[in-house]
DNA sequence: GAATGTGAAGGTTTTCACAGCA
DNA sequence: TGCTGTGAAAACCTTCACATTC
């Protein structure tokens, strides 16, 4: 009998180690479509650039999956990860500013094949209001916190300008949104119970920037083989 | 006398603190438009949400730049931000994949506020190939390792198909790039000397719904006032 | 008085190394 | 024998606290 998912968590489990978890899960959804029935914490750090002692490590915060000897089922633990993560399930998702990134969003195949369902687009540009993206009618922002309320939205994507932002996401809190993901180069306030997560693209390329130009070390993925 | 940047850093900067340098330049852009003269680590952790500590550790890896009592200067910091993330001048990037992703890219005008400039775009598809983009003609794919060569490309952003992104890869860094942008839910093998980070914009999504489902506590700001 | 710069302390995350089990 | 699960150690990162400077 295998040990369950502790439903709360006692310890903090770190945002490394749940980001970590996102590459499992996509790690072991490859392994799966290739047939493996199983799979060594070494493997599966082999395939996502990490250690096979940190791969256990992540794992065993949430419970004992695996087999000494053995490995982890492949199957099963994509599921338990599945279920940690809350993918198990659909999310309600309403997507605001369909501009360049916005329209870009709305087709994006990662989101919809984890389970996160555009349901709903806002924009305020009136020639966007009313047509029709991927089937689903743009609404007028106007009327943000009724829909959002009205669809029972669960998550909001922010695509928008980083002017207008927070007088928008103000707008989202009201309607009583706790999740939310930011695309907008801006700093937003919320309230402790919202989650807001940013997503900042050209953070990465200047990144690669900085790296260039100092020359700077790679961080070295020991192979303990 | 200030001074100057150390060449060549001896102590490893960590990831986060790059990371963070990005949200500070950010910050006293704004600021500079705003007309403030001189920031304090106080005010530049408010609107960051880091703490003063942090901040002032951060900076003092780079350097001096601020004046006690005083706080730091607005427009010099900048300066020398700019120039410690390598944003003091213009980058040559290409795009590979005019798709979902890589359309919204080539607008994405954060990139070129930072000097990254889109001068180069690749397609595999008959159709893209000699269409134009925001005034680029859409090259094919079939002459990517001549014509990063030729134009001189200095970064390349990958937004392809997860199942052709390796192959694509290895031919980006056989003309000899080194440091690659890739969008792609894949995971690319490079040489040791090329820079690789992936942008994966499902993961913040997943990790905001493992915040609900786990009623995950958020990290907490400190304020020392 | 105000705020930086920085060693040292404290906290967190990663890695080690090995007991334990199939 | 092979590989997990996990305390302990090591490495790393953040915060404290205060001497220092304007």
């Amino acid at each position: 009998m295998s040990i369950p998912v502790s439903p709360s968590i006692r310890k903090r489990i770190s945002e490394s180690t749940i980001h970590r978890l996102s590459l499992y899960y996509r790690a072991l959804s490859l392994l799966e479509k290739e047939n493996y029935e199983t799979v060594s914490s070494k493997e599966l750090a082999k395939r996502e650039k990490l250690t096979p002692a940190q791969v256990r490590k992540d794992l065993s915060f949430f419970g004992s999956f695996g087999t000494r000897g053995l490995g982890y089922p492949v199957k099963e633990l994509r599921a338990q990860i599945s279920s940690i993560l809350g993918l198990d399930r659909t999310w309600r998702v309403a997507l605001i500013g369909i501009g360049n990134i916005g329209s870009a969003l709305v087709s994006y195949k990662e989101f919809s094949k984890q389970g996160f369902q555009i349901v709903k687009l806002f924009d305020n540009d009136q020639r966007k209001i009313g047509s029709n993206h991927k089937g689903i009618i743009v609404s007028d922002i106007r009327n943000l916190e009724t829909e959002l309320r009205n669809d029972r939205i669960e998550m909001v994507v922010l695509a928008v300008p980083a002017t207008v932002a927070q007088y928008i996401v103000d707008d989202v809190v009201r309607a009583g949104i706790k999740a939310i993901l930011n695309f907008a180069p801006a700093n937003l306030k919320v309230p402790d119970d919202v989650y807001l997560r940013n997503e900042n693209m050209s953070m990465e390329l200047e990144y690669l920037s900085f790296a260039i130009v100092n020359n700077h070390a790679q961080k070295r993925v020991k192979l303990n083989i």
